[in-house]
DNA sequence: TCTGGGGTCCTAGGACCC
DNA sequence: TCTGGGGTCCTAGGACCC
């Protein structure tokens, strides 16, 4: 554990009192920041692939829109109500998040970005003043300078702070906001929430919990450590204490890098053959080692994955997969694809339906760490060069201004994406190609 | 026809070592 | 006849999150 954030990790001690901001309907809300026609109208934006439902605005949810639900069950529903529908667009979203979390920043003395949608503020030292009052302030302050709608929940640790916010979101909805401040405040909370919509206890806990009739958070917090222990490990030790107002949970200002990097999809169209299912896996492969690049790592393990669509019951199905060790860990594109494509000779059985992909990098290390191997004979400082070069290229011009042959042109397997919304940033003007 | 993607942490159990 | 035991490392899989 001691030395997972070589870089980056940073914990602030004493806190003693936390905020959870989180924005409402997060990507419905900013696609509707953009099309004002849209103020109090249903609107749901799709997965990847416009697969599945994963964000409503309050008005699809209270048509029973459910999260999740596959884009062609919905249809019937959103011909009726002229719901909005939208690809989506994580460039735009990723951007007006950067704005929220800055305008964040400035309201407390410590801020960790969470998720794309939500923070955790440090408030300890605001203890003695208003703090209702100050939330206030912050959702004024998000909506004048960025226009999304947030919740705020304060409590003594952060699951304390997360069940504020669902009970701002649920039994606030006018202000939006719920701090739990005092003794009462806390035992109120643990009272109304279900164990179920606790921060960390998933379907098969709470039904565990339901099952030895623990109902409620208060209900939880009464139950013996030995058997917490024992049947939810120290991760329900953990919850528990939390809800009792010990905080257990650490701190992270600045996010740590990440120890698994993947990039899977599921293609537009079903791919038989190797030569197709090259591009994407060349594709992907290219895309863990630019994140790789960007967060300063090197890799030594490449993991590939490929399989058939499990929902087509009649066709024969087959999942497969495996790793490629690598001699010394890098960050070259040409490295991990090529890795990668020798995954997939290995995986790749014909006669068969592709309908997804994924390559994963594992065993992750700083780049200024790595130890060459006595059989490595690429040359280093060139590499690093040209790889530097590519990422300021793309950087500048669009994501894949330049990119390697194996990637392909035609992309038959890219995703569906027919209803994406403007991105407001640049687009790709022309492609470039490099041969390896 | 059509069902997402990207992460973390924890544990059990096997391999291996002495 | 009789077949140890403790420690570490690694991996697969489970559970959860957004």
């Amino acid at each position: 554990m001691g030395n997972r954030h070589t870089h980056s990790h940073q914990s602030i001690g004493g806190i003693t009192m936390v905020a959870l901001v989180d924005c409402n309907n997060f990507y419905a809300s900013c696609e509707r920041l953009f099309q004002p026609a849209l103020q109090q109208k249903p609107i749901v934006v799709l997965s990847n692939n416009d697969g599945c439902v994963i964000a409503r605005s309050n008005e699809a949810k209270a048509l029973g829109i459910p999260m999740g639900a596959p884009a062609f069950m919905i249809e019937p529903l959103i011909k009726k109500h002229q719901v909005a529908v939208f690809s989506s667009n994580y460039i735009l979203y990723g951007s007006l998040s950067n704005r929220v979390m800055n305008v964040l920043r400035g309201c407390a003395a410590a801020i960790e970005v969470y998720s794309i949608d939500e923070a955790f503020l440090d408030v300890s030292g605001m203890k003695h003043h208003d703090l209702f009052a100050w939330a206030l302030q912050v959702q004024q302050k998000v909506t004048k300078e960025v226009g999304i709608p947030i919740s705020i929940g304060v409590g003594q640790t952060k699951t304390l702070a997360k069940m504020a916010n669902r009970y701002a979101k649920k039994e606030r909805k006018e202000v939006g906001v719920y701090v739990a401040q005092e003794e009462w405040q806390r035992l109120h909370l643990l009272q109304q929430t279900r164990v179920e919509d606790i921060w960390g206890c998933g379907r098969q806990y709470s039904n565990l919990l339901t099952q030895h009739n623990v109902f409620t958070a208060a209900d939880f917090v009464q139950v013996q450590e030995e058997w917490v222990r024992k049947k939810m490990t120290v991760v329900g030790l953990r919850m528990q204490k939390e809800l009792k107002g010990i905080s257990c949970i650490e701190y992270d200002a600045l996010p740590p890098n990440k120890k698994c990097i993947q990039t899977a999809r599921s293609f537009g169209t079903l791919l038989q053959h190797k030569n197709e299912l090259r591009e994407p896996i060349a594709s992907y492969a290219n895309s863990c080692a630019t994140k790789l690049r960007k967060q300063k790592t090197c890799t030594s393990s490449v993991y590939v994955f490929i399989h058939t669509n499990r929902h087509r019951t009649q066709d024969r199905q087959y999942f497969k997969s495996v790793t490629i060790s690598l001699d010394t860990p890098t960050n070259d594109s040409a490295a991990i694809i090529q890795a990668a494509l020798k995954g997939l000779d290995i995986v790749f059985r014909p006669g068969y339906q592709f309908k997804k992909a994924g390559v994963l990098v594992l065993d992750i290390t700083p780049d200024d760490q790595v130890q060459t191997s006595l059989f490595d004979t690429t040359d280093r400082v060139k590499s690093n060069g040209m790889m530097k070069a590519l990422d300021e290229v793309n950087q500048l011009f669009g994501k894949n201004t330049v990119q390697y042959a194996v990637q392909g042109f035609k992309k038959k397997w890219r995703l569906k994406q027919a209803k994406v919304s403007p991105c407001y940033t640049t687009n790709i003007h022309e492609v470039l190609t490099i041969q390896i």
